[in-house]
DNA sequence: AATAAGGGCAACCGCTGCCAA
DNA sequence: GTTGGCAGCGGTTGCCCTTAT
């Protein structure tokens, strides 16, 4: 016979999560890990399924998550990757660390799509919607665009170095907030036919989708930039959801250490 | 100042594949 | 081998905020 049911539906809360609920939730894995969601909403105390815990936890708490829009580089490499892989939308995420598959496809939806819909190119394929009219634009206007590869199979044959990718993808998120490095790198990544060629494998993303906890190198990472620890960092959220962030003084941060600890800072203030 | 319209985003819905029983 | 729950995914909805009138 199957498993018992997740959660029964009745009794279970829908809408908006509230600050307490948050608190609950994060509260919750800080203590124990991410075990099986079925069982986060009883044993965290909260009165919703747990695939809503999921989903929260995973688009709005983890404490890996960047925050903000999307940089120019980051959004040039979801049209790249999009133009590859079409809305698998996980698979786009997986390549962009601290950022979801919901963050990357409302912002497709919302952004994107229209930017290129101006510029004549057509969202779905990527191909000019008049090709002799913009054939001065694209592919060529267009930088970081490879001409497709008729055989997928070659990148499947390349996995083994998406390791190296990941880590210089990854290790430069520190800067992601200098756009001409991010422009360098990206520029540096899609020039090289091979690593793009791991990029458009469609089988083991470069990052995994789910967060984890942080390994030792992980923990370095933050130690390098402030952070003794993931619980310290988490610790971080827990107080300033309920305090508000200027509570803190946190102006006195850079934007890398603003995006690591996934808080936003209004430039207005 | 009030109201309507539009945009952005968080959250839900429903489907699929995997796997435990 | 079959059944049914779970996790993950992509699509969609609806609320809230901003901008225009």
């Amino acid at each position: 016979m199957g498993r018992q049911p997740c959660c029964d539906k009745l009794g279970v809360k829908k809408g908006p999560w509230t600050a307490e609920e948050d608190k609950k939730l994060i509260n919750f894995i800080l203590t124990n890990g991410q075990c099986c969601w079925r069982a986060v909403p009883k044993l965290a105390g909260l009165r919703r399924c747990g695939k809503s815990c999921r989903l929260r936890w995973t688009n709005y708490l983890r404490p890996d998550l960047k925050r903000g829009l999307l940089t120019e580089a980051e959004e040039q490499l979801v049209i790249d990757l999009h133009a590859r892989l079409g809305n698998r939308w996980s698979k786009i995420a997986a390549r962009l660390p601290g950022r979801t598959d919901n963050e990357i496809k409302n912002h497709w939806n919302t952004h994107i799509k229209k930017k290129l819909l101006k510029m004549g190119i057509d969202p779905v394929t990527h191909e000019p919607f008049h090709k002799e009219d913009t054939a001065n634009e694209t592919p060529s206007s267009h930088p970081n665009h490879l001409p497709e590869s008729d055989d997928n199979h070659h990148h499947q044959q390349l996995l083994e170095t998406d390791g190296i990718i990941n880590s210089e993808y990854s290790s430069s998120s520190s800067a992601e907030n200098c756009p001409s490095d991010e422009s360098q790198l990206l520029d540096s990544i899609c020039k090289d036919d091979q690593l793009m060629n791991c990029l458009w494998g469609d089988e083991t993303p470069l990052v995994d989708a789910s967060w984890k906890f942080p390994t030792a190198a992980e923990d370095n990472f933050n130690n390098n930039i402030g952070l003794s620890s993931w619980e310290e960092n988490c610790a971080w959220l827990l107080d300033c959801q309920d305090f508000g962030i200027h509570d803190y003084g946190f102006e006195c941060f850079n934007d890398i250490e603003l995006n690591t600890m996934n808080f936003e800072i209004s430039e207005k203030q």
